[in-house]
DNA sequence: TGAATCACG
DNA sequence: GACGTACGTGATTCAA
């Protein structure tokens, strides 16, 4: 006879988290409850072919922390603290185990594992079979039925019957769930009767039969507490008896027969095992190798089947309703589609929905139009749906908790859907789950991705729109080439989704997916939809005063060279100093151009005989100044959006190799500080009437990392102190505080951030190579946990290939391989500097997933966060809110750290506040 | 399109 | 012994 064994994988992996030590793997990823949820999956495989063994078995899971017992009581398991941080990456891991052992994996929306392992039970035990639950859950032994179903707690090897349940809570299992309501229950907040606890409830139940009989007798019972809380919490007592039981009657998805065991399978089993490094595992495995085998293909893990190539003809234009609810609907069974969206232009805060992809599967993509035609009014408009519709329908799917959604950059879509209603949840991003795990190896846009993994080229969008002139909007393009190029967009999109995502188990991504970029994509996409108010009139006060002394400048130099010439040609004006004027000591670069930068001009200014003096000095100042002007105050009136009079720039999540932001159109990540004069630019960036800005940055971040990092007791000490770090650099290393050595320490301090060389050091500080090196060793004395960091930081970048942040970040450096010494010196360089460059960045990252949450638990839900520039979060929130959002903004960014990484320092926020981001600072 | 320059962390 | 000299970015301009 079929046994079947349900098992409750939720129920498991807490007690599992909870009973086993925090084992990491060697990705540096927990797997504590992975480890326990395997070995008892194992075991349970094991015992296929013994007296009471499984002959059929499935995991059941919970989808989501909602179900239908919500809707009859929104206080149900509302006390229920997240998940620990360090489990959460565990749970996509328990899947992975469970696929690994080639066993269905059951969860529905809606329904909570115990529903649906209730719902599997009565169908087995329909059809004659036996069930055992495996599960300790008190709610599961209200099926218990004596000789055909009982429970197995593997932990204790224990299993419980009919006369266990009796035992346990005096009643029979039929009875159970009137005990249960009465009873209640503190951990899933089912409400029961208060004073009522097991023993007095079942006493209850033996006598009056059921919750209605207790309360119906409730009148008649001698005076006291018990009798007073029956009468007054008779509605809380009916709504527990609902809340406990279980549905038997959910929709089934899977066939039993699906669910019959075929014994330990071994290549998708070993290829977990050794993944995880489960080395007493992979022994039992070899032991077992003859053991009957079963042959599952394991979808997207490494040995998995190329897919078909891409057929271009075989793509949907849907254009009708009825089709539109088709594909919904089995992308809705499915539970994953890839999306992309067509719009009319490049920036996403103004571009406006042109078309939809979807896919389902390797060639089983549709493309939806609603904005094709009609901006051409001698063209017809083709037939599309309304596009009221297909967004209502959209919006449903892209919303729905069950079905996950894949995009490439999804953040642009996010910010187009955005705008019409739409937020799109649960997600995954292909471009950010290849920059986790090849950042350093190549770019992560889709062509070359498709180039690089599937062998695909694809069509590109020029060749569909054209070029110049005459190059069309997305929404020109008939429907059928506007198909074959969009609707391959998602099923590229969903082909690479199913090489990478196991890969980030399998190569140990996970953790810096879930813990640090998975979220970023939403929150981003929030900040560049908020944008930040400029004020136009104020940069265009400045262009003209800076256009009015560049001119200014501009004859003087001419007058001073005694002819015209283009100041801003590098080429130029180093043949007019060099070769006319004389200038000596002038450096050509391999461009057999004199080098004009900054350094060199200053030299010039600095020699008090030269006879440049005069003219390098305006040049500088032109420079400064046209700059401002041409980056800044000109091209910042030019990129506000008419639509929201602010401006929105775009944050690329794969720009920066260390897992920094970076900003583009503009961008805002290198606005002018550091002089007066650029100063003013930022008293540009304002808030509304009656809001202000808020900028809170991160305190010497990198060299707080750097202290825990390279376990730099001296640094840390000074750290937890709150002493200003150069001075006291300065006071190890040259002996006494002043001006000139706390400068001095300071570039020494991110000299070595950097790796830097004694001929470097000696161009910094103008000493020569001789004394930097003294310096240095001086440095590495005095703090010797760097210089043990850095040799051990390139032996293992050397070895591995990539270096890793304290989130687990890798950066791949192929070049420290190189034959050429400066192209290998260059990677050394930069993988010195990447686990602590990317260390902040994957903590600021984390700071700003939080924010929104902690800012709305606060009740601060005008609190926007409008920017990131590295280690600093710029806000914008009404003024009465300041004192309690700055608290909540420094608390959350002084913790982002923790629990996954307690750091040895702590570390420091400052935060200002003002009118304009210029007064926040 | 690449080089040079310079703005930021 | 020569090489070329700090990590990570993006925008603008010139010149080919």
């Amino acid at each position: 006879m079929p046994h079947l064994y349900l098992v409750d994988g939720s129920g498991y992996i807490f007690r599992a988290y909870h009973r086993l030590p925090p084992l990491t793997n060697k990705h540096g990823e927990p797997v504590g409850a992975v480890y326990g949820y395997t070995t008892m999956l194992w075991k349970l495989v094991d015992e296929l072919h013994t007296a009471d063994g499984p002959t059929h078995m499935a995991v059941v899971l919970d989808k989501s922390s909602k179900s239908f017992r919500n809707e009859m009581y929104d206080q149900y398991k509302a006390h229920r603290p997240p998940p620990p941080e360090d489990l959460v990456p565990q749970f996509p891991m328990i899947r992975d185990a469970t696929r690994a052992f080639s066993l269905p994996c059951i969860d529905e929306e809606g329904w909570e594992a115990d529903d649906l392992i209730a719902s599997y039970a009565k169908a087995a035990l329909a059809q004659g079979w036996q069930v055992t639950i495996v599960s300790s859950d008190k709610d599961l032994m209200q099926l218990v039925e004596d000789g055909s179903l009982d429970l197995y707690d593997t932990m204790n090897n224990r299993r419980l019957g009919r006369e266990a349940v009796i035992e346990k809570f005096g009643v029979e299992p039929a009875k159970l769930g009137e005990v249960l309501a009465l009873m209640g229950d503190s951990v899933d907040n089912v409400p029961g009767v208060p004073g009522v606890g097991p023993k007095t409830a079942a006493k209850l139940i033996l006598e009056h039969g059921d919750v209605e009989g207790v309360l119906a007798a409730a009148p008649d019972m001698k005076k006291g507490k018990l009798r007073d809380n029956l009468i007054e919490h008779a509605d809380m007592a009916r709504l527990s008896r609902k809340l406990v039981t279980l549905a038997c009657d959910v929709p089934l998805p899977h066939a039993l027969e699906e669910m019959e065991l075929q014994g330990i399978p071994d290549a998708p089993l070993r290829a977990f095992l050794e993944h995880h490094g489960f080395k007493s595992l992979l022994a039992k495995l070899s032991a077992v190798a003859d053991a009957p085998v079963a042959t599952p293909a394991v979808p997207g893990a490494p040995e998995a089947e190329a897919d078909p190539p891409c057929d271009h003809d075989a793509y949907e234009t849907v254009t009708d309703a009825a089709r539109l609810d088709h594909w919904i609907q089995i992308a809705r069974h499915q539970g994953f589609v890839a999306i992309d969206t067509e719009t009319t232009g490049l920036d996403a805060t103004r571009a406006d929905l042109v078309g939809v992809s979807l896919a389902l599967h390797p060639n089983l993509a549709c493309y939806i139009p609603v904005g094709h035609g009609g901006s051409d009014m001698f063209a017809e408009r083709p037939e599309q749906i309304d596009r009221a519709v297909v967004v209502a329908k959209l919006k449903e799917l892209f919303e729905d908790p069950s079905v996950l959604k894949i995009g490439h950059n999804l953040k642009y879509d996010m910010i187009v859907l955005g705008r019409l209603g739409i937020a799109v949840a649960p997600y995954d991003d292909t471009i950010v789950m290849s920059f986790d795990l090849d950042a350093g190896l190549h770019g992560h846009g889709m062509d070359e991705l498709a180039a690089t993994h599937l062998a695909h080229s694809c069509i590109a969008y020029k060749d569909v729109v054209g070029t110049g002139k005459k190059q069309l909007g997305f929404g020109e393009i008939d429907l059928k080439s506007a198909t074959r190029y969009a609707a391959e967009d998602a099923d590229v999109t969903l082909r690479l989704w199913r090489r990478l995502k196991p890969r980030l188990t399998f190569e140990g991504g996970t953790r810096v997916y879930e813990m640090v970029d998975r979220p970023l994509p939403a929150v981003i996409a929030g900040m560049e939809s908020a944008g930040v108010k400029v004020d136009p009139d104020l940069l265009a006060r400045l262009s003209t005063d800076f256009a009015h002394q560049i001119a200014a400048l501009e004859e003087q130099v001419h007058a001073i060279a005694g002819f015209k010439f283009t100041i801003g040609s590098p080429k130029q004006l180093g043949d007019v100093l060099f070769d006319k004027m004389g200038i000596k000591g002038g450096r050509k670069g391999k461009s057999g151009v004199y080098s004009t930068d900054v350094n060199e001009l200053e030299r010039i200014a600095a020699d008090k005989d030269s006879p440049g003096r005069e003219m390098v000095a305006k040049v500088l100042e032109w420079r400064q100044l046209s700059k401002l002007k041409s980056t800044y105050t000109d091209a910042l009136q030019a990129q506000i959006n008419p639509a929201t009079g602010r401006v929105h720039t775009s944050y690329s999540l794969t720009g920066a190799q260390t897992g920094r932001l970076s900003s583009t159109d503009p961008n805002l990540q290198n606005i002018p500080i550091r002089t007066e004069i650029g100063r003013q630019i930022r008293d540009a960036f304002v808030a509304e009437p009656g809001n202000v800005i808020l900028a809170a940055d991160y305190s010497q971040i990198e060299l707080r990392l750097a202290a825990h990092i390279a376990d730099v007791p001296q640094l840390r000490d000074a750290f937890a102190r709150g002493d200003d770090i150069h001075n006291m650099t300065a006071q190890e290393l040259f002996g006494e505080v002043n001006r000139d050595t706390r400068g001095r320490a300071k570039t020494i301090n991110f000299a070595i951030l950097y790796g830097i060389s004694r001929w470097g050091l000696a161009g910094r500080l103008d000493v020569s190579a001789d004394e930097a090196q003294g310096m240095i060793d001086r440095y590495f004395e005095r703090f010797p946990g760097i210089n043990r960091y850095i040799a051990d930081t390139l032996t293992e970048a050397k070895a591995r290939g990539y270096t890793e942040t304290l989130f687990g970040r890798k950066t791949h450096f192929p070049r420290l391989k190189s034959p050429n010494p400066n192209e290998r010196a260059g990677s050394e360089r930069a993988a010195i500097n990447a686990p602590i460059q990317g260390t902040s960045a994957d903590i600021i990252k984390r700071a700003m997933a939080r924010m929104g949450p902690a800012l709305a638990a606060a009740g601060l839900p005008d609190t926007r966060m409008l920017m990131q520039v590295h280690d600093e979060l710029v806000f914008e929130l009404p003024e009465g809110d300041v004192t309690r959002a700055t608290e909540v903004i420094r608390h959350v960014m002084a913790t982002a750290a923790e629990p996954a990484v307690t750091l040895s320092v702590p570390l420091g926020v400052d935060v200002g506040t003002g009118k304009s981001w210029g007064a926040a600072h």
